[in-house]
This record gives structure tokens, sequence and C-alpha cells, in this order.
DNA sequence: CGACTTTGACCTGCGC
DNA sequence: GCGCAGGTCAAAGTCG
């Protein structure tokens, strides 16, 4: 099974307010992870700013992956739609979204999740699931959706950043967070 | 018994 | 205004 490492970020204004504690959450609670089933396939992000001017930020940028696009613009309208609100300038968290090749959907990335809901998903036969990070006074979400066209496909959507440090450690979390360091560092 | 999952209800925004 | 879809809440159930 191939083993992919790589993302591409949207935009150089679009990454991470800080790279070096960049919530790389690839995963839940203490389930199961294939280790060797996991690549690293794409990241999407949006900056936090007034949501009248981040519009475009994701959509003029669809294609940050060139696996399934039809799936990736979906969910870009997912994000784009959320959070807008005409005439109110409100700030949203800024959201990364990863493609991971997994036969799990559930990555451990060494956060703790609760998982809070779940929705099933227009055009997609997989179900959307919302989890937060359960740790004190960090409110980190995620969203975990495995794509129709291609089900080893599994795109994790990140809001916010870990307040807090890493509570376990992962060797594969390790090594794909030191590979995102030398990207985002590099942008 | 605490932590977590499940799941239906509810809320909100958006397009028509 | 209405209906749809996404996102969240919260009670009940499950598990270690």
């Amino acid at each position: 099974m191939e083993n992919y490492l790589s993302f591409h970020p949207l935009s150089s204004n679009s990454l991470p307010p800080s790279s070096s504690s960049l919530s790389l959450n690839t995963g839940n609670n203490s389930t199961q992870v294939n280790k060797s089933n996991i690549g690293f396939l794409g990241l999407m992000s949006e900056m936090e700013v007034p949501t009248s001017s981040n519009v475009n930020i994701i959509g003029s940028n669809a294609q940050f992956n060139n696996v399934n696009n039809s799936q990736s613009s979906q969910i870009d309208h997912q994000v784009l739609k959320s959070g807008k609100k005409k005439g109110d300038q409100k700030i949203r968290k800024p959201r990364y979204a990863f493609q991971t090749r997994s036969q799990v959907d559930i990555l451990d990335d060494g956060y703790r999740w609760r998982k809070y809901g779940q929705k099933a998903v227009k055009n997609n036969k997989f179900p959307r699931s919302y989890y937060r990070c359960t740790h004190q006074g960090c409110n980190v979400k995620k969203q975990v959706q495995r794509l129709t066209k291609d089900e080893e496909i599994v795109v994790t959507t990140y809001e916010g950043m870990h307040s807090h440090t890493i509570e376990k450690s992962t060797d594969n979390f390790e090594h794909i967070l030191s590979q995102m360091q030398i990207y985002t560092t590099s942008f």
C-alpha cells in the first residue's frame, strides 16, 4: 500500500498562525490505528479573518489535491458555507483540512477527543463525525469524513489550535508533524 | 462510576 | 417564507 506524505497549503497567506504549534490531529482518542496504512494526502486551511472576506480563500485554490476533486470542492463549499453571516464581522477560528489515506477512520494523533455528533452528508454515503478535544479549556474541534469516491481517503478538518501539549506520543504522528513543519516553515 | 459513543432533536444559515 | 443541509446539544446507553 502506498504511503504518501504530502500536503499542499492552499496559499501562502493561509498558513496556520503558528506552524510550530500547529494542531495537527489526525485522530482520536485511544482507538485503533493502522500506522502502515496512513498516507498523508492534502491540506486545506482557512485563516482567522472576518467571514465576509474569506469566502474565496479556499474556493480560489480548490485544487489543493489532485485526488478526487469533485469531493474536494464539495468540502470546500461546506467549509465556506459555515460561519457566513452578513453584516456581522464574525471571527471564525482557522480551519485546516487534511486528507489521509487510511483504512480506519480514527487516526491516533495523541490528543484525546470526544465525539459529539454525527451527520449524514449529502452525496456521500459515509457520515461525517464531529469531535471535540477533551482537554479542559481546549475547544479544538475536528470533523472526520470518508469520501464516497475513494473510500480509503479520510478527510479530517480541524478547527482551532490546541492550548496544551500532546497527551501521548505517537510515532506516526510525530513523523507527520515533522514533515509538516518542513512545509510550513518554508512558505 | 467516569469517560465516551450514539442518535434524535434542535438551531442556524443559505438558496430558491 | 420554506425547505434543506450543516453543525451542535443533550439524554440515554455502553464500556472498562
